[in-house]
DNA sequence: TTGTACGCGTTATCAC
DNA sequence: GTGATAACGCGTACAA
């Protein structure tokens, strides 16, 4: 509400020498006295500089644009707890929005042109490709997160290899032998590097990754039904299942109810990723925790580098291990 | 990208002429000629007006803020669609925040002052009062969502009375009649209409509500184990619970598994709001569901009057009734 | 019918 | 040390 002008008058000085003063100008050695007046009636008049004249005049707004599939999947909300909290650190405001709304390249390069937003953090869908990303982002400049382009640097992901290695151990340890993957869809790229590191720990294990034993029909929770149909219609099926999502974890657990396999005697069933909610599947999930809080700081912080020049370097933050949280969904066969 | 004086320049006008021809003034009947290639020029360059020129002309940034407690929470992320979708038909962008971050009344009142929202939605937390509500929001603008301050227009809220009321209803004309409630905290207005609401079925069957059935520990999962831990402790424990959140339903079905009550076979559980949660927990839970995709929309006409200086009146939204959700937590004992 | 000039609030570049 | 002034992009009252 308050104006440069506003306090420049009840000072008795001019707008430039508050805004010089209010700014910490190293050029503008003000008198104390005056400096002290300008500081106290700022404060008094509760003085914010106005964000639309600053975006104008230097046209850049220290607003990124956060775009996720969807807020309710706990996965996003975490990723989107830790942007939040790096951005206000870096002083940047966020703007959300789902990738349902935010579908075409339009709305991307008009929040751009408009100049809303300095820049984008995008996690795309699962079924999103190469070239769909492509298209969708144009020139902007954007931070990829679980996604990567070739030849366009600035992505930041978790260690989707160590996820499935750690939930595949997991089970080998326990004593599986046959097990099986309820995968992401082959589009995207976590789902392939969960698959590298599902096959990792089989080999490790002295076990030869079978086709039987993989799904690729997505991480949505409706998709789990299909894969669990399929998976465990095979000859010797498995007798554990590592879930590459949650979510779909939840639907595996519910068909393989319906379906009359005893979940874990019959069947174990291990997640990737947590959730609350996995508290209270029946039985209670076991789920190797990723840090997606941690993933979400790495984003804002590639993205402040991306727009300050220097080009992001790619990473994969392994600041913090997979963490396993053992529930009750897992038999040990020993 | 391109700015009006870009068009001016390649159209051999002036810069006024094209803002006119862009922005339909009636008072300006260009040449059919001119106007076709200022449009042309316009539409090839991807003209889009400065968001911070505008903003810092009209002092008005067409930007709302959408504060609510958290995200992963269904019923929120269901709410804050229904406020995506109205704010983009109207024009409006929306700024999300979580009232975590936007918790004193520093944040809201600087939203304000450094112009970058016009008004706010505030889906306050359970335990706020209305005196921390004052505290929190000032003068600002705000259409407060499930809460209300008395003399203060400009609330929307959904029908809790009825959402209890057929929850209760569901549960008697299955033969249940020791019906307990698990409220939200009694500092919450929604959580008082849904007791209401609950009594009022209970009488209408003729039942007097004891305050041994009824606990008020909050809408969060963590408060349903104490809640059922005293409820059915009680002498003559209830035959059925009417949960006034679907999460806390999630608590209370994983508590009572835990207490080895059999649901629904000892004890019947329907719980407030949907999600897609209650599908996949077991047995499959029992819902209410209520109209929150709407409650968003209303929200944001609501704002839109509040912002265009005519009173809000206030709103309950009655134009999709309470809808049950049959699934397997209710047993019927007739 | 169309062009010119001003102001929105801020900062930076000059003079004094 | 400090004050005047131009500029950021837009819309519009006024002049032509």
């Amino acid at each position: 509400m308050a104006r440069l002008v506003d306090i420049a008058e009840l000072a008795g000085v001019s707008v430039g020498l508050v805004s010089r003063v209010l700014n910490d100008d190293p050029a503008t050695r003000a008198t104390p006295e005056t400096r002290e007046r300008i500081m106290r009636l700022a404060s008094e008049l509760g003085y914010r500089p106005h964000y639309a004249a600053r975006a104008l005049k230097f046209a850049r707004t220290n607003t990124i644009a956060l775009v996720v599939p969807d807020l309710t999947n706990a996965f996003f909300a975490e990723l989107t707890r830790g942007v939040e909290d790096e951005s206000r650190r870096l002083g940047y405001t966020v703007l959300l929005g789902r990738s349902e709304s935010l579908t075409d390249q339009t709305q991307i390069s008009r929040l751009l042109d408009e100049g809303r937003v300095d820049g984008f953090l995008l996690q795309g869908r699962d079924d999103e490709t190469t070239q769909s990303l492509t298209r969708l982002i144009g020139r902007a400049p954007v931070v990829l997160i679980n996604s990567r382009i070739e030849n366009r640097p600035g992505n930041v992901m978790i260690d989707d290899r160590a996820a499935a290695r750690t939930a595949t151990e997991y089970l080998l340890e326990r004593g599986h032998r046959k097990i099986g993957l309820i995968n992401g869809l082959p589009t995207s790229l976590t789902a392939r590097r969960r698959e590298e590191g599902y096959k990792e720990a089989l080999q490790a294990a002295g076990i030869s990754p079978s086709a039987d034993r993989i799904t690729r029909l997505g991480y949505e929770v409706s998709s789990a039904a299909p894969a669990v149909d399929w998976v465990m219609s095979r000859r010797d099926p498995p007798s554990a299942l590592v879930v590459a999502n949650v979510n779909a974890a939840l639907g595996v657990l519910t068909h393989a109810r319906h379906l009359g396999h005893r979940v874990p005697k019959d069947l174990s069933v291990i997640g990737i990723h947590d959730a609350w909610t996995a508290d209270h599947t029946w039985p209670p999930l076991t789920t190797v925790r990723m840090p997606l809080y941690e993933l979400g700081i790495r984003a804002v912080a590639a993205l402040k580098d991306r727009l300050s020049g220097c080009d992001a370097t790619d990473h994969i933050v392994r600041s913090v291990p997979p963490q396993l949280i053992e529930r009750e969904s897992v038999a040990s066969l020993t």
